[in-house]
DNA sequence: TCCTAAACCAAATTCAGATCAGGAGATTAG
DNA sequence: CTAATCTCCTGATCTGAATTTGGTTTAGGA
């Protein structure tokens, strides 16, 4: 049974390694495929010393997914803090959700893959307080999404509709990107981001 | 080693029950977290049994895809048949795509929680074998989709974009509802179908 | 009746994830 | 400075679900 060792990232530490070496592979192979003990390779510990960091491997999937939220979370914020009207808004979140490492679209790959994990309790402790965790987190960037779209309505910019349905279509249109586009491949991340702002505007249009 | 027994549907075959307590025990409660033996016992079958019409769990759920995808698109052609111009084929498909029964619910979501499976070879000749099968058929739901967009954009009665791009976006809208939508839930299946759609033109207008 | 193929099963095996029982080195309290 | 206590790590072992082995049973035709 491994201990704690969340909040307090010690000096010697590996975790920020595992993470990375995770959504490494899980990012390209998938997580079902990829053997928890590869990860242990990678890093170049033994396979029990993952158990030190994470208490099983999907408890650190859980932790990735949490992280990515969290990340997007605060970049939306960010974003529409910029904009004036609700629809430089949009624009401005659709852009931040596309402005991202490589490695961020790995994690956003692994979120979405994953989603479902979310739905059903976990027996071990630690591994549900996560899984709450990341369900708060998704809740939020729902609630980011639909109160933009309702501000948009109330104001005028948008047309009346129904907010949860249109929220829920926009950010299906931003979050289905990931199940397709490989980094590298023959669409530009830019070419993708002005598509789907534009598109995003025609779903709150007439 | 399993023999074979796809084409040829004995009279006493349970591959049928298998399938149908499959799908239920994958949708209701995930594929990985499904015990494979207790979908044998669903179906009154000891756990061996089930390697007489599966090479395995994973082949049992492939299969699950490609029939469902096999309906999809039979379903998106004769619905497409049906309407005169492209805005009316376009409505159809999406009525379509959301007239289905509460085991095609759980089918979808079956495929679309796993379409990442189709990505990676499998070891396993049958297994890469139903996966091929079921990797051409997403391809050809796809080209149903960007026909039908280019047919409008040539016609004038959509506007001329990225028509790759367009059907994508189109079909992660009706594909997205799968991840969240339960039957019995508070959100009706007419009340989605109208919503997207509505959504669907407007995707496509100007 | 005898034979074959489809359908089935109990027991053994495999393999990846997880646990156990420590142990060495850093850090801190006394 | 030294004992207690962390943090981080390892080798041996365990566990449980998927699969394989090596058959037996059942139904229907010749």
């Amino acid at each position: 049974m491994a201990r704690q060792s969340q909040a307090t990232e010690g000096p010697r530490s590996k975790r920020g390694l595992i993470l990375s070496a995770a959504i490494e592979s899980f990012g390209d192979d998938g997580f079902e495929l990829t053997k928890w003990a590869s990860v242990a390779d990678k890093v170049g510990i033994g396979q029990t010393a993952l158990y030190h960091y994470f208490e099983s491997k999907v408890h650190c999937l859980l932790t990735i997914m949490s992280t990515e939220l969290e990340r997007s979370s605060e970049r939306f914020d960010q974003a529409v803090a910029e904009g004036d009207t609700p629809a430089d808004q949009l624009r401005a979140a659709v852009r931040a959700a596309f402005d991202v490492t490589p490695q961020e679209v790995l994690q956003m790959r692994i979120l979405q893959s994953h989603m479902d994990l979310l739905a059903t309790p976990r027996q071990s402790e630690r591994e549900e307080a996560e899984r709450q965790h990341a369900r708060a987190l998704v809740r939020k960037v729902e609630k980011n999404w639909t109160d933009l779209v309702e501000r948009g309505m109330a104001s005028g910019d948008f047309v009346e509709r129904d907010a949860q349905q249109t929220s829920r279509v926009l950010l299906a249109l931003v979050v289905s990107v990931w199940r397709w586009y490989r980094t590298g491949g023959p669409t530009s991340l830019e070419e993708i981001r002005d598509y789907i702002g534009d598109a995003s505007l025609r779903l709150v249009g007439p």
